[in-house]
DNA sequence: TGTTAGCACTCTTATCTGTTGAGTGCTAAA
DNA sequence: TTTAGCACTCAACAGATAAGAGTGCTAACA
């Protein structure tokens, strides 16, 4: 169990390291207003911490730096509450006061909010398909041979896909085939499209159009071969600014691991409701070992949930980057439920 | 004038130098087979191209260099002919064989192969607007409130905005005005359609609508207020490979330039025809006084025309490169010529 | 007259050395 | 239990030295 006198001289240690990024000395420590021992005192303290692996020396005479273990002690227990600042919250209520009336803006916008107000790199998972209803099916003429599929989804979302129309199919054909989709599939969650096309409407549209199976190959072509969850990226570069990536193979590493897209859609699926915190090696993959990724979850209707994460140095504000997450998925939260509350 | 003798060291040097990053000696150069005379004469040689400026020296008693003028003179006068690999072919065969027929996706390929083969940035700008023509407008409601505008052009691309719909408009009257707009503003290219709305068609429709005004105000705002030119990037990383750019000060500032979108196709814009080579301060931005800068223009319809971009050190495989713009920005405009072809 | 061998010279790079300063650990006194 | 004091450690910096790559110049050669 810690002392009181050792919590502070934790705090003291691990507050200064995060806005200096160097090494901490006894004697830097004594000269704050809320020590009042001396830095012998405190270097009696260290050597218990250090013995307990909640700080660290980068070699034998140098000052502390947090261990791991020290940074999640401090997330665990020692977080001060943060007030963000007028200009802060300003900032925010005014990216959302604008009406925003889809899903990718809102998103795109927060992305960007959240690696602005922090300087670190921010990703927001949309939700998992689930959910999302197909709202209506269209089909647009290009060209004698070309048309444009058009869905959209109860989101706002828009999905589109150009195709081909094979010789044989009349573009009678397709419009009625198109209204037999759009009268049966309507309100269908998309993911269940697949299977209840085959199911239900199948038949019918056999019954109903000449080259059936040509034409609606197609179709789903066009349309279901859509990308999983998609990612939406903010201050990429962000990165470069901070001092514990001035070696570019780390960047480097970094930014390939960002490239895989299912690799972190599989890190930031956040299941915990609330605002979760990974320091450094909790965080598996290789790259990520110098970060940490602070991940929460915000609501998309009833059972739609996505996650916003923030991607940063071990180093990182926490107190401040965890009220902003805060702030932000409810934010978040409540635009997407205005959409729904009468719907 | 230039002799055979100095346009042949002239060439090795900067041969030599794009593929190692070192400054050249006169001791290598007199190793390679095509060169017969001995490191004096080639010495005596370097001085002169020296003199001409087509050289420099790092330091008083280092190899040597190319200077931005000796790029130049390569460009210009020593490139040598280039044969891509049957692998290099064969990969850009394959991104072009599926079936695409929109146009982002054509972009967004080209920019991932241009970068993928180069290890360069590569950028693409989609053709100015004038050209593109409206092919169907579309409103699909989503909720009682809340309906997605959506705009087809005839290249394949699908504009869409999410809006409110004021209490005071009948679902019934956005149709009518939906309906008059299509049957009024078909082919209509998109840069006239604000002008032709107000022109033509606006008398129309207040006779056939009420609410007219604020109905319109609402859709013109969900749909015209369009970005300008999109940019498409692919590589952005890939500057991090490159030897010049391990001073991250330089990355940092390169990285800055690159989020001015504007700027960019500003600098972009490349209105002769052929392929264009910016070398060095030829580029007039700071950030890419290190930089070459080659464009070439694609084609996409009759009087359309986009640019391809790729963006290196000026220590670049010129040769290779040029050859795959040209290759690539062909491939493009035959891809995109065949939409048109039997329209 | 053009070419080349030879040599002195220059500058970078790496390694080693000594110095400085920040910071620690330990001990002994308060 | 706390603190002052001191010896010790180590990184960072600045010279110093040596090795190596490469040049410019000169004089001899074809």
């Amino acid at each position: 169990m810690l002392t009181e006198r050792q919590l502070l001289v934790l705090q003291v240690i691990i507050d200064e390291f995060i806005h200096t990024a160097q090494p901490v000395g006894s004697r830097s420590i004594s000269k704050k207003d809320e020590v009042t021992f001396s830095s012998a005192t405190i270097r009696n303290e260290m050597v218990d911490l250090e013995e307990m692996g909640l700080i660290e020396k980068t070699h034998s005479s140098s000052g502390r730096v947090p261990s791991e273990s020290g940074y999640r002690f401090y997330v665990d227990h020692l977080l001060s509450p943060f007030r963000l600042s007028n200009k802060e919250i300003r900032s925010i209520q005014e990216t959302f006061r604008d009406q925003m009336l889809e899903f990718e803006r809102v998103v795109q916008k927060s992305a960007g909010i959240l690696s602005d107000l922090t300087n670190y790199t921010s990703i927001i998972l949309g939700p998992e398909v689930f959910e999302t209803k197909l709202k209506q099916l269209q089909i647009v003429p290009l060209t004698a041979q070309t048309a444009v599929a058009i869905l959209v989804t109860n989101t706002g979302h828009v999905e589109h896909r150009a195709f081909n129309i094979p010789q044989e199919i009349e573009a009678n054909d397709l419009e009625k085939m198109v209204n037999i989709l759009n009268d049966r599939l309507h309100g269908v969650p998309l993911v269940q499209l697949h299977e209840k096309i085959f199911s239900e409407v199948g038949a019918l549209l056999k019954t109903h159009t000449n080259n059936y199976e040509q034409a609606f190959q197609y179709l789903q072509a066009a349309l279901l071969n859509e990308q999983p969850t998609k990612l939406y990226v903010g201050g990429k570069t962000n990165i470069l600014m901070q001092p514990e990536f001035k070696d570019l193979e780390k960047v480097r590493s970094l930014y390939a691991m960002m490239e895989k897209e299912s690799e972190i859609v599989h890190l930031l699926r956040n299941d915990h409701s609330g605002i979760q915190v990974k320091i450094g090696h909790e965080n598996e993959v290789d790259a990520m070992q110098d970060c940490s990724l602070i991940t929460a979850s915000y609501a998309l209707g009833d059972d739609q949930v996505g996650t916003i994460a923030l991607l940063g140095p071990t180093r990182m504000e926490y107190n401040r980057v965890i009220k902003l997450m805060h702030v932000l998925s409810s934010e978040m939260t409540d635009t997407f439920k205005s959409w729904y509350q009468n719907e």
